[in-house]
DNA sequence: TATTGTTATACTCTATAACTATA
DNA sequence: TATAGTTATAGAGTATAACAATA
């Protein structure tokens, strides 16, 4: 059974089918390497590293960092803390904002997925060498910075 | 109100941490080029320049392309077929398989979402020059390919 | 028995609108 | 009046399992 191989036609050159065809392999990956092992989806993995990186931070800043809606935050948020993986504490100065930290169950969790994340880092090496990969991401963050607003 | 920003932490390293950031932006962009004014979901544009590109295919030809299963491709092309994009016939020699064609309305389309395609890409082309362009896509292919069943 | 495609069903993710409370 | 966050609800996308038809 030959079978030719499939054009992609204009596909080719846009850039929006081959984000959508990286993201089934990368999901795959983190499903794998973090997903599984450590109980965590994709938002519940970036929201502790975000934790981990600069301490409490208020769900505002959070959706934006995570590019997701206050719903969709609370949703989450509400899991993690039944979790005990974070607390929320009222801001001691301005009683409509919160303070979400990380638990200590909550940081000892977020440092085991930093070394899965590293592992699974390392299988996207075998695909690209350390130069290629470093210059991906650059080029995905220029392709993702939000337009100045007019 | 001075904002320190916030660090990304271990996700600066990360892959699939901005391929999500960059598939938001896509994503807006498509709906704003495509989607809205085309009414076209990204996988039936997708769809439509597999079929432009290639003439008519099986069904699960298709499915592997666009990265989705059998049962959602089912439902894609019943879509498509009642707004009379595409249509269906049985294979002549295999009665199993089908034969999947973008109907003169479907290529028409196809047709218009292309130059819309190549506009999107262009408004792409201020974030990113030519040759950057060129070669995020060269990465995101090499990162998206499926690894040689062990 | 294996393959192509369909139907039925459920789950995840995310969004919008309406609401509460604080400022 | 504006802002931070929550609740309620609905929609889009996709997956799995069970099925029908053909090879």
């Amino acid at each position: 059974m030959t079978t030719r191989p499939t054009s992609l036609g204009p596909l080719a050159e846009i850039v929006g089918f081959h984000l959508a065809q990286a993201t089934v392999v990368a999901e795959e990956m983190f499903e794998r390497h973090i997903g599984a092992p450590l109980d965590l989806r994709k938002a519940e993995f970036s929201l502790l590293m975000l934790l981990l990186a600069n301490g409490p931070l208020a769900p505002k800043r959070l959706a934006q960092c995570l590019a997701m809606t206050a719903p969709s935050l609370t949703l989450l948020m509400a899991r993690m803390e039944a979790r005990k993986l974070l607390s929320r504490e009222r801001h001691p100065t301005d009683g409509r904002s919160q303070q979400v930290a990380a638990t200590p169950a909550g940081r000892k969790l977020a440092e085991r997925s930093t070394s899965a994340a590293l592992e699974m880092e390392q299988e996207m090496g075998t695909r690209l060498s350390a130069a290629e990969h470093a210059m991906l991401i650059e080029l995905l963050r220029k392709a993702a910075t939000r337009k100045p607003a007019a």
